[in-house]
RNA sequence: GUGGAUGUGGCCUAAUGGCUAGGGCACCUGACUGUGGUCCAGGCGGUUGUGGGUUCGAGUCCCAUCAUCCACCCCA
């Protein structure tokens, strides 16, 4: 071993995996470019108070997960822990809310979060975001749940389903938890130490609370659905008659929150059958508030993220066959120094041709075959002192096993482009 | 942040506390400038994760530390 290694929590993506990131990265980007989302790529790093106040300072990310630093200028310096923030930020900071309406983005790109790492979470991990800003209807909730669910259907996953649930907004939402708070504490010896404490800092999370001391006061407790107001209740429902409408499953789930002040109305989740029993897939819900709360005009917005490393490790356990990258077709193989020169010189005319070519460039002719057989394309083409004397070159189709050809050297491009019909 | 398991060349791995840590894959060289994965010969590559300790002697036993994996936690 060198005298290096990575960072905890850090990978190499190695060429050998290269074919499952472009996979993801194409099917992803295609799929929104489809349903009309732009692209927007954002910075990697904010400013610390832009994570701190969108993100929710009690939130276990800003508390002790964000990757901060101090720069040379004395700025306060964060590698985003997630995307919604910047986005909103970038919305805001480019006027964006002058746009026709909705507003639909999407990104994809590194994500930092100080996690004690495990099978599929890194420090350094990689997320795609897709947002809706500026519409109030339901129609942009199911926009975005749409895309997400049509992205695993593109990815080939298997047993795919919703978790919905509504958080509410801050006209209903303070009463529920009002309520839940009250019922909590009629059972406060029942729950675990940290439930105890979340009901003073974030009483909704009890409500995923995984303990198994928890779990029957979790099933009897008072059930948000039940104490929406009137514009809550209209949405959630217009939403499920949409996906009732177009026959998509989902699971009222009313333990799925998010524990953060500007949530409101829908929160959802795809769950899909993964490494072993069904788990969630990607995450979201909508946040009228946090536009407003970063500065911006008060403007409705819904999106999800999705971590790619979990779809990557879900296609490959699955055995998911992606295509392969690309490999240039030509492989030149080359004995002596005068054929050596003519031998550059096809190369580049292969290349000034779009067809893709290597050279070999050191060995035996045997070890040459060898090297294009392993890392070398479909043909392969002897330039020797023989096919120097008659101006041709002998070209190995090795998908053809021992069939070759002699070829004139000075039509050895037109004659591969015939062949792979280009 | 909590608990558990595991660390031997790039990868896989052998070695009752006892010879210079052995083998396979891969890589390189040769056989071999003239036809592809075989075979053959040779080579590069290790302070056994790191640091201590016990012992005449430690890859092996003990302690610490680091890393990885697993389960929590959290989430994507």
């Amino acid at each position: 071993m060198g005298k290096y290694t990575r960072p905890k929590g850090t990978q190499d993506l190695l060429p050998e995996t290269q074919k499952y990131w472009e996979y993801v990265r194409a099917t992803t980007g295609e799929k929104a470019l489809q349903y009309g989302f732009e692209r927007i790529d954002l910075p990697i790093f904010e400013e610390t108070a832009l994570f701190a106040r969108g993100v929710g300072e009690a939130t276990d990310i800003v508390e002790k997960e964000m990757y901060s630093f101090e720069d040379k200028g004395g700025r306060n310096i964060t590698l985003r822990p997630e995307f919604t923030a910047g986005v909103v930020r970038a919305y805001i900071e480019n006027g964006m809310r002058v746009q026709p309406k909705p507003v639909k983005l999407y990104s994809v790109g590194p994500i930092f979060r100080y996690e004690r790492p495990q099978a599929g979470r890194y420090r350094q991990f990689h997320q795609f975001n897709a947002e809706v800003v500026g519409v109030q209807a339901p129609l942009a909730d199911l926009e975005v749940m749409l895309l997400a669910w049509d992205i695993y259907a593109a990815l080939d996953f298997q047993g795919l389903s919703f978790q919905l649930n509504s958080t509410g907004c801050p006209k209903c939402r303070p009463a529920y938890v009002q309520k839940l708070v009250t019922y909590y504490q009629q059972h406060e010896t029942e729950i675990c130490d940290t439930c105890r404490r979340r009901l003073t800092t974030n009483p909704l999370r009890v409500l995923d609370c995984k303990e198994a001391q928890c779990q029957p006061v979790i099933a009897n407790a008072p059930k948000i659905t039940a104490h929406l107001c009137e514009a809550c209740e209209t949405h959630f429902t217009a939403l499920r008659g949409y996906l009732d409408e177009l026959g998509k499953p989902y699971t009222l789930n009313h333990r799925l929150v998010r524990g953060l002040d500007y949530y409101t109305k829908t929160v959802f989740e795809v769950w899909a059958e993964g490494i072993g029993a069904q788990a969630a897939v990607c995450g979201g819900g909508r946040y009228d508030g946090l536009i407003e709360l970063l500065g911006g005009q008060p403007t409705p917005a819904v999106g999800f993220a999705a971590g790619l490393e979990r779809i990557i490790m879900v296609m490959r356990h699955q055995k998911v066959s992606v295509p392969e990258l690309p490999t240039p077709p030509v492989f030149i193989v080359q004995l002596g120094d005068a054929a050596r020169r003519l031998a550059v010189r096809l190369l580049v005319d292969f290349r000034a041709a779009d067809i893709g070519a290597q050279i070999a460039m050191r060995g035996s002719l045997r070890s040459q075959l060898r090297t294009a057989d392993r890392k070398g394309g479909r043909f392969a083409l002897i330039l020797g002192e023989r096919e120097l004397a008659r101006g041709e070159v002998t070209v190995k189709d090795t998908t053809q096993g021992w069939v070759q050809t002699v070829v004139p050297l000075d039509e050895a491009v037109a004659w591969v482009r015939e062949q792979i019909g280009k």
